[in-house]
DNA sequence: TAATAATGTTAACAGCGTAAACATAGTATA
DNA sequence: TATACTATGTTTACGCTGTTAACATTATTA
């Protein structure tokens, strides 16, 4: 029986919806964010019916863990290649040139940065989104221990968490979009950071 | 006209129903995490129709923005009594004694820490909520004044701001759950300021 | 006491995630 | 090459959601 699809230029068969479906939810979440996105409005995006993308993903979650890992990615890509340029040399100027990049990637892919570090998905259930968090992680240990020769185990840790964990709250903390005519002691003390995120991050390698 | 409700024991009119509402908010936040809870069951709980919340909030966002303001006065509350104690007397245990406060709120409830950050809440809509969330800010100024006579207002500033992201993000990463079995680079790191956040948190202060 | 404001209820809407049943197309096997 | 099987699509349906509009009841104020 021939029914009415037959006549449409749209294959039944769309033949890469799912990576279709991924790259247009990326784009959705950094356009819109992650809680204002609906998976029938991904499947639309893609002409593909609502219930389409249960074929590729057991849950919206999972999908989003999909973009999740992506922008784990990107940032890993990001710190790499920026620690990788000709005129990067000492193992200082890759800190700082990592620690930019970090920054610029959290604050222009904001909405991204914010799904990445959401608690709706739980990386346990995802391994390959763990994988791809502990990836650039792994970037960060190796600069350190570059730039710490010699220093002990759990020093290097305390290092790594101390400057992970101040990198990801001063994302958060820029985010926070406090107005600096307010004049409070917390947008005071932010516009100085953005007015010289390099200087920051040079005093900070004295920790 | 006389309706059922005439028998009802409940009385029509509430009397408390806005208090009883962020109450109970703030209850199921902590419970199940501010995006798995609707207006709905909230209003529910309150043995109240489902629309009657509209009386007393304009969105359910404006209800979940109070659920967070009272989490930034209690966290500030906490980290307020935590250098109020007898024993505390430099402020270099003052600053301990706050990141260990700040600490444990971000921990043990979690869930509303969660939602104090979540960027679905525009603070930029709310300056009550803004205004509660630069009051626990004020405490670390407060205490990193003390602990620096005499510094610049600039280095003060990203003394504060180093320190707040650094406790921000530890709460953050500290949560990610990562199992220590991984045996990763970053669980490891994690395992280590779990064990001894004071030492941790000593080291610091040489930031 | 009568008008008005505050605070409830009921009914209805469109949008959501998801499951079940069905349709079509591609692939492997006889 | 015919046929079974699997992958991938559609349609329909369900209960839940936030929110609005219209209406009911109670409290307050003139």
């Amino acid at each position: 029986m021939y029914s009415l699809s037959t006549l449409k230029i749209m294959k039944y068969h769309h033949g890469n919806l799912k990576e279709e479906l991924i790259s247009s939810a990326c784009t959705m979440c950094e356009a819109t964010g992650h809680d204002h996105m609906s998976l029938r409005s991904i499947a639309k995006e893609a002409n593909v019916s609502q219930t389409a993308p249960y074929r590729h993903f057991k849950t919206k979650e999972s999908l989003l863990a999909e973009v999740s890992k992506r922008g784990f990615e990107e940032l890993t890509d990001k710190m790499k290649l920026a620690i990788s340029k000709e005129n990067i040399k000492s193992a200082k100027d890759r800190f700082l040139e990592m620690g930019l990049a970090y920054l610029e990637f959290g604050l222009e892919k904001r909405k991204t940065y914010d799904l990445m570090h959401s608690p709706i998905i739980d990386k346990v259930e995802f391994p390959e989104l763990l994988n791809a968090a502990q990836g650039a992680f792994d970037e960060l240990v190796q600069v350190l221990t570059d730039l710490f020769p010699g220093i002990s185990e759990d020093d290097l840790g305390k290092k790594c968490i101390k400057f992970w964990a101040m990198m990801h709250g001063l994302v958060g903390l820029l985010d926070m979009k406090i107005d600096p005519d307010i004049g409070s002691n917390a947008a005071d003390a932010m516009s100085i950071v953005k007015k010289d995120f390099r200087s920051f991050l040079v005093d900070s390698l004295e920790l």
